[in-house]
DNA sequence: AACAATACTCGTACAATGTACGATAGGCAA
DNA sequence: TTGCCTATCGTACATTGTACGAGTATTGTT
């Protein structure tokens, strides 16, 4: 706002001012994003977070809809490919596992990815690396699109619930589990109590472990066919 | 559904001008937001759809948070709960594809249903119905929080995939698709045109199908412990 | 060196949004 | 009647995305 804009400055002023590129304008997008969520995400916050005004940033975007498909795109870019020297089940879950790291750094982001129609080029790389590790494992066409759809949609949903919580295991997942609890009345929801109280409030909780638990089941469960 | 609290059911200048209700409020919110969905959905066009002007709502509501809240709850109570007198895995069977079909009726909701932080009557009682559930059938509690969260991401997840297609199996999917494999070249994404054209684009092809096949790839991974 | 074309940056402005703050009108009790 | 409560609404304001065009810096050509 009360910035000097140095029409003086040779060097200007000490902060290197090099043009701003369509790339910056993603990454700032996706660390304010993260920062403060996507709901309370405009352009005009993104503007000063990569210290430039609104309007300049439509000369390297067309509109915040297209910021948003760069978003997606950079999550993609990334999430780990699944090595290719490897059996299949060992580098889908190391995709898996990557994937899973990078959705939760960044919550925002599980919904926007299944629902975009327009797919970057590393949307398109990764979907054409984990197709190819199914298909290389000898997994008919028919088997690869009953394989990629449950584990994507198991990775997505639970990405989506784990962005629901504060910071698993930490204290503040007590309390938040807490204030659950205390909603709800012991004779009215006896099984909810139960499960919060005795289980999910207990010391050695935490819903991250639910993750592994998944992720081998769906994996056990998948065959070349 | 259907209730009817006239007060006064003397005509009102030929309109029935009963009281807005909160619960009018809702059901308009959610026959909108399927209507044009979640992103177009403003507090004006919902005023205009229930034919009252916008701060009108606001006697019966404290904000738009407050309407998101009651639609996700209203969604939930629309989720057939697991019948009591049945196996579990018939139960769960019969909850997850009334939630399925529920959450295919409102693809605005699954992004929200798992992101509200408090939960409403419908929401908890259903909560309850599951994991009551798991419990009479002898599950643990560890157990029925593996199940549980399993089987919730993947329905959600697959709630998420299902949502951005267009109509599956039909003219517009197949348009779709060939949208889609139309940016990437053979070259360079082989697998990912190979699946796409010789078996997504296949006349029989339903992506609906893998709704099954993931639910009972799961089922088959529980149990009781 | 001079100058035109181009590439960026930004100020201003406008329409659409959520919602605060009353102003109103009808019903009811006294 | 008088006064109060409930439900509806008109107006207004701050915040958003972004169109338009005016500035300034950089580059290419002569």
């Amino acid at each position: 706002m009360s910035r000097d804009k140095s029409v003086t400055a040779s060097n200007d002023g000490g902060a290197i001012r090099r043009p701003l590129t369509a790339e910056r304008v993603i990454v700032g997008a996706v660390a304010l994003a993260d920062e403060i969520g996507i709901d309370a995400f405009t352009i005009r916050k993104l503007a000063d977070a990569i210290d430039v005004k609104p309007m300049t940033i439509y000369h390297h975007v067309p509109n915040k809809e297209a910021i948003i498909d760069g978003m997606v795109d950079y999550v993609f870019s990334e999430i780990d490919l699944p090595p290719s020297d490897l059996d299949w089940r060992s580098a889908v879950l190391i995709r898996s596992r990557s994937m899973r790291q990078v959705l939760a750094k960044h919550p925002w982001a599980s919904p926007l990815m299944e629902s975009r129609t327009s797919p970057g080029a590393a949307t398109l790389q990764h979907h054409e690396a984990v197709l190819g590790c199914f298909r290389s494992a000898g997994f008919t066409l028919e088997a690869t699109g009953h394989a990629y759809a449950v584990l994507d949609a198991f990775l997505y949903g639970y990405a989506l619930q784990e962005a629901t919580l504060p910071a698993t295991g930490g204290e503040e997942m007590a309390q938040f589990a807490a204030q659950i609890a205390h909603q709800m009345s012991p004779d009215e929801f006896p099984h909810l109590a139960e499960f919060t109280i005795e289980y999910v409030l207990q010391p050695g909780y935490d819903f991250g472990n639910e993750f592994e638990f998944g992720l081998n089941l769906i994996l056990d469960g998948l065959q070349p066919k």
